[in-house]
DNA sequence: AGTTTATTAGAACAAATGTTCATATCGTAA
DNA sequence: TTACGATATGAACATTTGTTCTAATAAACT
């Protein structure tokens, strides 16, 4: 990915104070703290290393803002915080600003292999209905909005309520939503059918 | 804790775009960004909001640093990463240094409530002997060290191989250790009983 | 009625902060 | 030698940013 090879010893020491100023602080430190850490007395000779660790890449380039300097490993880290729903609020328009204040977890993204965090949220399972696809109830499923495949598992919206079903076809093509218990009956959407998102993982807190 | 619900929404409102800020930027919002963020037209508005939340020790109060509104509850975050394990080393001995290298994962562990992350590992289930208990082949199970209980699914060490079973005991009141599908045989350990952790949480990714 | 609290506004200041220009030293490569 | 890159200094500038003071409105409370 990155070859951190080319760094200078300088460099990778300037690199070093930054990361781990984020670690600790929770902040970049500013031109002017790296400057005093290392005994310097120009901030101009922190400019130097800055400019030489974004033009590797190392450093986001965040122009003209305070502690802007932070690790674009960080940036790319998958650490991030999605919304836990109890069900789905009807009409959705997952614009992160609808949602008035639903609680928060947190989940590495990246191993649901998302990219988009943005509209991503979690869904609290209620009932047994998708039982036969090992989903239990209580079980925490993450929900990513992308397009559904058929077989997917997806978040839909029936009758203004959110409930979790498999997508399928019927003999004729059209789109059904099958429960995966056989105590559940397979809808067949009468009107329309609005997929909130598709079933990208799934959390179980054993109790 | 803290009691968040002497909170106006207001207030709360601040709070989260700040979490937000953080999370999604990896910087804290400045008084000016937040005013911006909800429309205000003196950087004064949003300030009161902040001492309201240092008040309340929701944010570290951060003396006339630039982007020092950060939420506390970044400073002692739960996250952690414990080792992934394709299977479990016969002999075992968590001692975390023993293995390797193995792979690891970040998880949430105050979500499956553990509060000893060094002795927490993650086992990547194979099979499909907990069918049962809905673990699917694939499945990440969060495994923690402590005293199983009765009806606890365990990982253990049988013939120096590591497996996922429910502890339960016979008429007789001897530990046995069943697997959650009928086509599996119930377990009478002949010797001893190597009980390497008992499972906790569960994170599936779907393919 | 008076009082408090939450909310917002406007103006202004001092400090913090990123940035740029000019300059200098040292070691290494051409 | 010359040239160049890495390193460092000093001064100066333009924003950005946190902070303070004063004031106004609306709602809730006494």
């Amino acid at each position: 990915m990155i070859q951190a090879d080319t760094l200078t010893d300088r460099q990778r020491a300037v690199l070093d104070f930054v990361q781990n100023q984020v670690e600790v602080t929770g902040m970049a430190p500013t031109v002017r703290e790296i400057q005093h850490h290392f005994g310097l007395r120009s901030p101009n000779s922190v400019q130097q290393y800055l400019v030489a660790l974004q033009e590797k890449g190392l450093i986001r380039p965040n122009h003209r803002r305070a502690r802007g300097n932070l690790p674009i490993e960080r940036a790319s880290s998958g650490w991030t915080e999605i919304p836990l729903l109890g069900a789905i609020p009807a009409g959705l328009a997952v614009s992160s600003e609808q949602f008035s204040m639903p609680e928060r977890m947190r989940v590495d993204l990246t191993r649901f292999r998302v990219q988009d965090p943005g509209t991503t949220f979690a869904l609290k399972v209620t009932g047994d209905s998708m039982m036969g696809a090992h989903i239990m109830d209580g079980d925490i499923v993450i929900i990513a909005r992308r397009e559904p495949q058929v077989g997917d598992i997806v978040a839909a919206l029936i009758d203004g309520e959110s409930t979790l079903k498999r997508l399928d076809r019927d003999a004729d093509g059209n789109p059904v939503l099958k429960a995966e218990n056989p105590r559940y009956p397979t809808l067949v959407p009468a009107e329309e059918l609005t997929i909130q998102g598709v079933m990208v993982g799934l959390v179980r807190t054993t109790r």
